[in-house]
DNA sequence: TCAAAAGTGTTCTTATTACACCCATGG
DNA sequence: CCATGGGTGTAATAAGAACACTTTTGA
């Protein structure tokens, strides 16, 4: 049998865009790098994949080292591979995203970095090597699944008001959305569990809690139904 | 400066969906494997990328090498790595898909293939690795693509009737279109011009020849405008 | 004159948009 | 009693779906 000795090889990285939401903006888990090239730079978190690991494994990897996170909802979105990318070498590396509930975890330092931090994606700054490029790549795709599948959920708490569901939206799509059309719609889906729970707490009338019923959406897919908002 | 030594290497290759249509059927190109592992099998042609080259540049050589073509419309999908994926080793590879016109070239033997073949998408056997993953995996993207973008042109002759572009949409999506509203809709967006030339030789009454207007949809673009089907 | 595909409008139904006021709560 | 966000319906418009017959050509 022939070897694939002969051929060039480069080491190769997952990189996450952790996306998490808090009620006013959609937000990105960076990493500041501690060591060269780009030292003291905001990244994304990602690490080397390992011989003997599926990509997906080496991304939900990465997601767990930082966050404690399994299970969450995880995507590949593209490779980039540009020759001159990194700058000590030839590292090819593979975007994924995954969306998590901001407050499921305390943001602290862990093995693949010291300092992590929650970054509004309005506002960000210029990242290590071509994160930047990564990150739109991840949002535009974010912004195209959030409209055609009904991920959006994954970024809310499990009981939500109606209109933390809409600035979700509003912050994902950049737009604004009108109030009682956006109602309309996700209710006439059928998909969201009435709690008949209120709200608690808050300076003004209570909104009511509901879920995203999980079964019932399979159950629809099954029969041809499409989500779209 | 830290090295990159440390880390595991893995073999890059490209591997590219290069689609077809010849006013039936959509068509894929494969290669037949002349050895080892899948010796015999159907394949997408494909080549390991080299050690200074972009991944884009990688996968526009393999379909230079085989088809001779050069400024084709390509698409990179996604990066399939499983641990398993390759027999011989860790080969990761990432997939692109290319859309030509048919007759464009001649199909015959080439650096990376003795045999060459275009194969219908709607009958295709088990193929080499991973590949009939792959293909799915672009073909899904293509049904996306064609709706939001006129890449659909790209497959056609540059002067087409209306007809060959609603088989070609009926093609790709696999399913049938009312002409009529096919038609009104492609005839509305004003991204036809009108060549004033019939088809001829036909044992029918001649259809209409027609181009894609691509600084019209530029401009279009430019604009706010957004093609879909 | 026949076969085969080209070409062409209207009606109905459904989805989308625009828009303003009263309600419940905490401070 | 005030500020804040919660909650609700209708009318107008636009987009999509369904549908059948006449025309032109070559054989």
């Amino acid at each position: 049998m022939p070897s694939l000795d002969q051929f060039f090889k480069a080491a190769i990285t997952v990189d996450n865009v952790i996306f998490g939401f808090d009620d006013d903006d959609l937000k990105v888990l960076l990493i500041q790098r501690g060591e060269e090239p780009y030292i003291n730079k905001w990244a994304l978190p990602g690490y080397f994949v390992t011989e003997d690991e599926d990509l997906d494994t080496a991304a939900e990897r990465v997601l767990a080292e930082l966050t404690g996170l399994t299970n969450v909802y995880l995507e590949q979105v593209k490779a980039f591979g540009a020759a001159k990318r990194h700058p000590l070498g030839r590292v090819i590396t593979i975007a994924y995203y995954s969306l998590i509930k901001i407050n499921a975890f305390e943001v602290k330092p862990a093995s693949i970095a010291e300092k992590v931090m929650w970054h509004s994606i309005s506002k960000l700054d210029e990242l290590a090597f071509d994160h930047n490029e990564i990150l739109e790549a991840c949002f535009a795709r974010l912004k195209r699944r959030v409209r055609g599948r009904p991920v959006g959920f994954e970024l809310l708490p499990r009981k939500f008001t109606l209109t933390q569901l809409q600035h979700l939206y509003e912050a994902i799509l950049e737009t604004e959305l009108d109030k009682r059309n956006f109602r309309k719609k996700i209710i006439s889906m059928n998909l969201l569990i009435d709690l008949n729970e209120m709200q608690e707490g808050v300076a003004h009338r209570p909104a009511k809690l509901y879920k995203f019923d999980r079964e019932k959406y399979e159950e629809f897919v099954a029969k041809g139904f499409s989500f779209e908002i």
